[in-house]
DNA sequence: GATAGGGTCTGTAGCAACTACAGGATCAAG
DNA sequence: CTTGATCCTGTAGTTGCTACAGACCCTATC
């Protein structure tokens, strides 16, 4: 399916960058980390990308959109550049990952819980006495007495 | 209140961690960015900490276990030193804060949505098709045709 | 008093994951 | 042919720590 038809495919790093999004010196940085491979040159040296270079730039950019970290998606890229990946085997790291964002939002939500609590206490006035700082400095949390 | 009558007065940087439960090498360096105060030396050079200094880093701690950047509680810390905070203020920045924390929250709900819709597509086979992977090659989320 | 082992001191480098700059080369339009 | 935009490289900055290296110091035991 897509192969050079429809895309040009001798685009400049800004192009690359205006098609998909990200920002411009990170698509170097990826290229420096090994992510995106690196791409032939013209003759004075400057990077010229094609459609895959496209593909693999917004595979890589969704998996960071949904929090994947470098490490996560260096790894589903090889089992892909490999050709030796299975459902299985994504499901599994998926799963994890999934794991990992369920268990920060647990955490933003316990912060939550705490900020939401304390502040509804405060008086908002001129006064230094405050729930918050009270908190900060004491450890009390949602304590009455 | 919290004097040095209970507390030992000449605490090493360790036990100072060990009370606290801040990592040793950290109170090195929230001095160095100015949020510990320098402590006195021994004659030798080694930092020595009093009750004032447990409370403080305590503060810094409880704050950090809420979300707050270095920032915020820089600015929490000098309003306190300078004895200028009112509850209105400190409420402020709590509920900026409350606001931000809300907002990871919803991102993260996003990216469990979207996770936990697409894994449970999944066959879980060793074919190489994968909803997953279909995500993230094409951006396609929750299309069923 | 000598020595062995810990703890402490400093400065610096490393982590994730970029982002931004400086200073030079090159390209494209007028 | 000049001007301005874009490209190149390497490197430093960001946030919030953490961990080292190599030098000092302190304490306990013999």
């Amino acid at each position: 399916m897509s192969d050079d038809h429809g895309i040009a495919s001798d685009l400049k790093r800004s192009d690359l960058a205006r098609l998909t999004g990200c920002n411009l010196e990170t698509i170097r940085y990826y290229e420096g980390v090994g992510l995106m491979p690196d791409p032939p040159r013209s003759p004075a040296g400057h990077r010229r990308y094609g459609a895959a270079h496209v593909e693999r730039l917004g595979f890589i950019m969704r998996a960071r959109e949904l929090g994947f970290t470098m490490e996560e998606i260096r790894g589903l890229l090889s089992m892909v550049d490999r050709g030796s990946h299975t459902c299985a085997e994504v499901e599994k790291r998926g799963r994890h990952h999934l794991d990992v964002v369920r268990a920060k939002i647990m955490d933003l939500q316990n912060i939550e819980a705490v900020l939401a609590e304390t502040i509804a206490k405060c008086s908002g006035s001129d006064s230094p006495e405050c729930p918050l700082l009270t908190v900060l400095s004491d450890g009390t949390v949602g304590e009455t007495d």
